[in-house]
DNA sequence: GGTAGACCTGGACGC
DNA sequence: GCGTCCAGGTCTACC
């Protein structure tokens, strides 16, 4: 028999609308089921590996059905990966002052980015994102469970930290990103990537930005990326699909370099949300031409 | 500080 | 079925 779990959620939010955000829940070992309109994932815990399903039961509320018994310490786990993939922590009035300040998004109440359960996930996704299409995103990260991940989640730091870069490139498929990969999993064991002082709003978003460019694999996209995946927005994440948008959408013109310049200037007054602005008008676009994204099969 | 070229994979295309 | 080309950011060497 097992664990059923209840999760307080702010009342605005919308399992379907804010899980169906952002391209990781496209990713494993994350999967949103169609017709139940459910997240599907496993979640790698203090006692071994759970799949869970998770549900919206109401305004406020959502149910994690685990495969499995798990204890009180794997439930605190459990709710504390689940808070941060939702994003059920980040506060209201922050996405009020979102909203205050980009009211495209007001009625719909967006605002809320997908994203991983660990800060080290969503920073190997950034990076299996890079200088790939799509699908080879997704086969990275599917295979990166199934070869190194405990009964199908996502590999923790320590196991990447000690695989062989053979193993990653000839098996996970991802190239040249081996020895970068497993570098930043070391980083992570070692102690040297401070989440807390990374999270913390009290350092600048400058410092997060520099210390990010330290990591192994990670550059200016990258970085400004995982800026956004920790809660700040302050930063465009650059990349071909942004300097696409720029052009195709917002109708610049020129070099790639003046459309940056352009797309910089155009999201200026969005401030400390122009992330959010960039990502919520595009992704509306992709809806336009694909159908909501909690439809995608 | 700016830039060219290498780094890999997988899909598209032509033969 | 095979070869070629291309897209996609990061990193290093070099100017």
């Amino acid at each position: 028999m097992g664990t059923r779990l209840s999760i307080a959620a702010p009342a605005d939010y919308r399992l379907a609308r804010d899980v169906c955000s952002y391209g990781y829940f496209r990713l494993a070992p994350d999967r949103w089921d169609v017709p139940t309109q459910t997240l599907h994932t496993i979640f790698d815990l203090s006692e071994g590996p759970a799949r869970a399903i998770i549900a919206q039961a109401g305004p406020g509320r959502l149910t994690g059905a685990f495969d499995r018994g798990i204890s009180r310490i794997e439930q605190r786990e459990a709710r504390q990966k689940i808070s941060r993939m939702f994003r059920l922590n980040e506060a209201e009035a922050d996405l009020a002052a979102f909203h205050a300040v980009d009211p495209r998004w007001k009625d719909s109440g967006r605002g809320r980015i997908f994203r991983s359960p660990t800060l080290f996930q969503d920073v190997v996704r950034t990076i299996t994102s890079c200088n790939v299409t799509w699908p080879g995103t997704v086969n990275m990260n599917r295979r990166l469970c199934e070869v190194l991940g405990r009964g199908g989640a996502f590999p923790r730091e320590a196991r990447l930290a000690r695989a062989r870069a053979g193993t990653l490139r000839g098996r996970c498929r991802v190239g040249y990103r081996d020895q970068r990969l497993i570098d930043l999993a070391r980083m992570f064991v070692a102690g040297e990537v401070d989440e807390g002082w990374l999270e913390n709003p009290g350092t600048p978003d400058e410092a997060v930005y520099k210390f990010l460019l330290t990591l192994p694999g990670v550059g200016a996209y990258a970085a400004s990326n995982i800026m956004q995946l920790l809660g700040r927005y302050s930063r465009l994440a650059v990349d071909s699909e942004l300097v696409r948008h720029g052009r195709s959408t917002l109708g610049f013109a020129g070099s790639e370099r003046q459309i940056v310049r352009q797309l910089h200037a155009h999201y200026e007054p969005f401030g400390a949300h122009k992330f959010r602005s960039y990502w919520l008008e595009m992704w509306t676009e992709y809806e336009a031409k694909l159908g909501p994204a909690h439809q995608w099969e």
